[in-house]
DNA sequence: TGGCAAATGACAGTTGATGTCAGTATGCTA
DNA sequence: TAGCATACTGACATCAACTGTCATTTGCCA
């Protein structure tokens, strides 16, 4: 309503920034459980009880991207034609979500390093998926004419979010060499075509059959 | 070797047994954040402190099915043929997972409804998801003679969770009122034909409209 | 039966997280 | 511009999940 950010609202964006930044960086140095509320309040010199105003918990710190990335999933989605076939339309978002990925790639090494070695932030960023199942699951829905909660949306949605989080997968164990959005077109040419052709192998391991390796 | 489990052994197994059954009670009577482990070892008359040392945290008292389903599925997936199908070997073990699911249905029943209200159990669960995707990546790469760390073999197994899941979803929705292996069956079916084929309410030229009689 | 190792209880301490309350800065309104 | 209501903040108190330590108990076995 009020186009005027006001001082008491540019403070309070600071303040959650200073937080994040804070955190990230002791974070990055002593790693996630040797760091303590106090020792990121201190560092902005806040008072421990007011990181809690602006972040639920320790790990909501480091999950600030995530909000951001979904609603661009779901942006990019409603992007697309209404009448392409569903899994090209999301392939298409998907790809762009992949491209942003990229772009802040520095930051997201840093929390999937921290994930790796602290448990229960991986328990508390992977509790963020559902919400992904979720809000792809209603527009899949929608597209497809059917009511979010029935099996196809939701399979699809979650069948879509394995072709983002399998070539994530790839992208973070190669340090990013690989580039996330051909990865991406990898994943979602073998979800649509291959998947069921994928053969057992008939000789020894060793020799590869057709391994779904190749650019589409 | 020894087949008597002598009397340690029998009372540990006792004792993990009793915090596993009071814990549920307690539970489903008064919810998961308003029940305390201090509440919980009353029950059993045992210290609090002997919880700990059965249970890693107060959320894994409640997650102890999981390990067995994931042995479930990775050893009812080895026992298909190494020739067949990839896909269809899966869907062959989820089924039987699925089955498995019925079996103890009152339980995952209690369990999902306590997820749903508290965001910090779904996450716990769902961090344990990973270990499935990573279990069954490990053995879709062996069939595969893929690394399992490639994109292929990881997404072969996030897909197929997907179908558990999603089917899961609907299973838990509808009350169990629907078998959960049909729904698994219903999974698999669109995921292997039908995925790319799902039109759009309009497809888009070259895509011949399938009239809706997959609907079922 | 006596000694060993495992299991347990008791206790103190750390840390994340939340409620309360009073002081203060901000933005709105007269 | 003055003043008031609101929202933000810090200090303090509290709770509960966990963890380390050590003495005690209990099953095990020679």
């Amino acid at each position: 309503m009020i186009r005027a950010p006001g001082l008491r609202e540019r403070k309070k964006l600071q303040t959650r920034h200073n937080l994040e930044e804070a955190a990230l960086r002791l974070f990055a140095r002593q790693g996630f459980d040797a760091t303590t509320v106090e020792d990121i309040a201190a560092e902005v010199e806040v008072s421990p009880r007011t990181f809690f105003r602006y972040f639920a918990s320790k790990e909501d710190v480091l999950l600030t991207d995530d909000e951001a990335l979904r609603d661009g999933l779901l942006a990019a989605l409603r992007d697309r034609p209404s009448d392409e076939p569903i899994l090209s339309a999301i392939h298409g978002a998907v790809r762009i979500v992949a491209a942003r990925y990229e772009e802040i790639r520095n930051r997201l090494f840093l929390v999937y390093r921290l994930m790796t070695e602290t448990p229960s932030l991986e328990s508390h960023s992977l509790g963020l998926q559902a919400a992904w199942v979720s809000a792809l699951a209603a527009e899949v829905g929608r597209r497809l004419g059917q009511d979010p909660g029935e099996l196809a949306p939701r399979l699809v949605a979650r069948a879509a979010l394995s072709c983002l989080h399998s070539a994530a997968e790839v992208w973070f164990a190669t340090q990013g060499r690989a580039h996330l959005p051909d990865l991406v077109d990898q994943a979602f040419a073998t979800l649509s075509t291959g998947l069921a052709e994928l053969p057992a192998p008939r000789a020894r391991p060793g020799v590869r059959p057709r391994p779904s390796g190749e650019r589409r």
